[in-house]
DNA sequence: GCGCCGGATGATAGCGCTACCATCCGCACG
DNA sequence: CGTGCGGATGGTAGCGCTATCATCCGGCGC
């Protein structure tokens, strides 16, 4: 029974990608495969001597280990995704830089995805981020829907939500109260006299939270109507301008405006000057966020100030934490805001 | 010669993460596990009948393709790396935001690195970025050590350099020249009048290029001291105040400023108001970047255009055609500016 | 009817690392 | 002097995919 096809099976499986690799490394050094792989990851473990003779090895070949494979090996893939809306509102900015910082001192590098504000994307966009594996998922202001959260969950994968204090986060959780915050502007603004306040703000979620807490603070004040102006996210100084205009033309009586982000406010300033109006005499302003610009606008601006910094070194110490295997103590954590008091209002 | 150890060699090599695999998908959709790779990577291969039915036991068990091991097996991390300075100066954001787009629509994410302005701290961020084998870098503003350049180049990674006309590009440019913009700037505001124009400026390295540019077209038009302040990166408003502040105190004729940042020019527009200077008749002044709040500005901002967004659009299309083998025509691509005059100068 | 072609599917062998033991060796102890 | 112990190092077997053939099968030309 004579077989046609040749009997040297040979050269099935693979190419071979002709790049230099830990086992090259240990055949300069002299060690095994694994010794290199110690040096890198747990140099303690070796003595002196080996560890400095792979050392040089590798500074000589100038071999970089592909973390990928060691990922694959280990599934540990050492980096962390956070999901923002948009990364073109600067709000998220210091929160992102701040869990860069942290999370590449220790080893992590962080994989950036934008969500807009559109669910379907959203969801899309979880799946490409699932399939890396990453070792932590950092989520700001998006993924509310239910089925995200779902295949959120069952991907294993640590979770910190921020920005917000939900009744029911997915996993951990490092933010503050909007609507304690949106009612501590209105009494504020009522203690410092206004009769007649005003809300210009973005129509997102959270900034409805901010509104929601302010007009209720108000109602308890006496006030029982609160003209507001929305505008889209994100916001912008235009924006903030045109939405002050028309709320005046609607509502000339107004005295005081709760802006939903620094920028709008700095927007509300900018047309009341150009109206004329006089800030914080006629017209009193206050923002939220507390930027950098904010302390040196002119008249510099009254706000919230929320610790985006903090904000993003907590989510940064959750999951290295998770990933310690060190306990969580504390999975939600109220990082709380502060009113600050300046010339506008 | 009896031996103490157990004969059953049992048990060497691995756990098992238990976690679901294309392999288990393969086995519920009656299929052979490449079968499902196809189906999710190149799906016009399989005929109709077969795709639907791994299609259905991918969605039957909520699977997600592990693409750690898809990258380790194909050499194709599906992953591009951005390198900035810092992201908390937005000057970038846009074209971060472009990046991002572009790279998600066809299946790659962003890795985000932020590399300060120093160059040791770039060298170690460098090879935690190679190590993840990223399929293509983009570097805006960093990367100026000779050895990091040489790593990179080094990997075989195809690299996009942006925001700046360097002469000699690791291998793919896109930008536009900082000196013919800030020459462009000093001719305008010498044609306007100005006769003592003075410079708020970044201390950073494209920064400074402006400056000179600015400096040189001065000196051709008769102008042979240009007084400038310089001030720390990322620039804020208040910096822009204060230096101002210095820049009059110290030559009170000064009367016209090119700042190298619009924030700083809102800063200096403030300062100036809060002086009661009057812009532009008793001082133009000029900025840098065209963000989202220069036209609203009062008085509106005269300013640099720099498209952000096309420049992430072409970064990413040079790492995607690079990618698919499409040949790179232009590997240098300059984008210009176009300076924008507005009220304040 | 046979060989051939091409499209669909499958078997096999890694990609470059690390987890999990196993082994080796020197030393303290009984 | 054998035994046990612990620290350093090594061998092996995958992690979950995909590249590279190989195979199968139906249809077509001669």
């Amino acid at each position: 029974m004579p077989v046609s096809r040749p009997p040297t099976r040979a050269r099935r499986g693979r190419r071979t990608t002709g790049s230099l690799t830990l086992t090259d490394v240990a055949r300069l050094a002299g060690v095994s495969p694994i010794t290199v792989s110690r040096a890198l990851n747990n140099p303690d473990q070796l003595t002196a001597e080996t560890l400095s003779r792979v050392q040089e090895a590798v500074a000589r070949t100038g071999y970089v280990p592909n973390r990928i494979a060691g990922g694959l090996a280990s599934s540990r893939s050492r980096l962390v995704a956070a999901l923002v809306p948009t990364i073109a509102s600067p709000v998220f900015l210091e929160t992102i830089q701040a869990l860069t910082d942290a999370l590449d001192a220790e080893g992590y590098q962080l994989m950036l995805g934008q969500g807009g504000y559109g669910e379907a994307r959203e969801d899309k966009l979880l799946d490409a981020i699932i399939a890396r594996r990453p070792d932590g998922v950092i989520l700001t202001g998006v993924m509310h829907s239910p089925e995200g959260r779902k295949r959120l969950a069952a991907a294993g994968i640590p979770v910190v939500e921020t920005w917000d204090l939900t009744p029911t986060p997915i996993d951990m959780l490092v933010g503050f109260s909007h609507e304690k915050a949106g009612a501590a502007v209105a009494e504020y603004l009522l203690y410092r006299g206004s009769r007649r306040p005003g809300i210009v703000s973005a129509d997102d979620y959270r900034a409805g939270l901010r509104r929601r807490g302010f007009v209720e603070a108000a109602a308890r004040g006496g006030v029982t109507e609160v003209p507001a102006e929305l505008v889209p996210t994100p916001t912008t100084l235009g924006a903030g301008r045109r939405a002050l205009a028309k709320l005046l033309d609607a509502h000339p009586d107004v005295d005081s405006v709760f802006c939903s982000s620094d920028i709008l406010a700095l927007g509300a300033l900018t047309e009341a000057r150009a109206r004329g109006i006089r800030v914080p005499e006629a017209l009193r302003v206050f923002g939220f966020g507390d930027n950098n610009f904010a302390a040196d606008a002119h008249p510099a601006l009254s706000t919230v100030r929320i610790d985006g910094n903090a904000i993003g070194r907590q989510a940064a110490r959750f999951v290295i934490d998770r990933l310690a295997g060190r306990p969580i103590p504390q999975r939600i954590v109220d990082l709380g805001f502060k009113l600050i008091g300046r010339a506008s209002a």
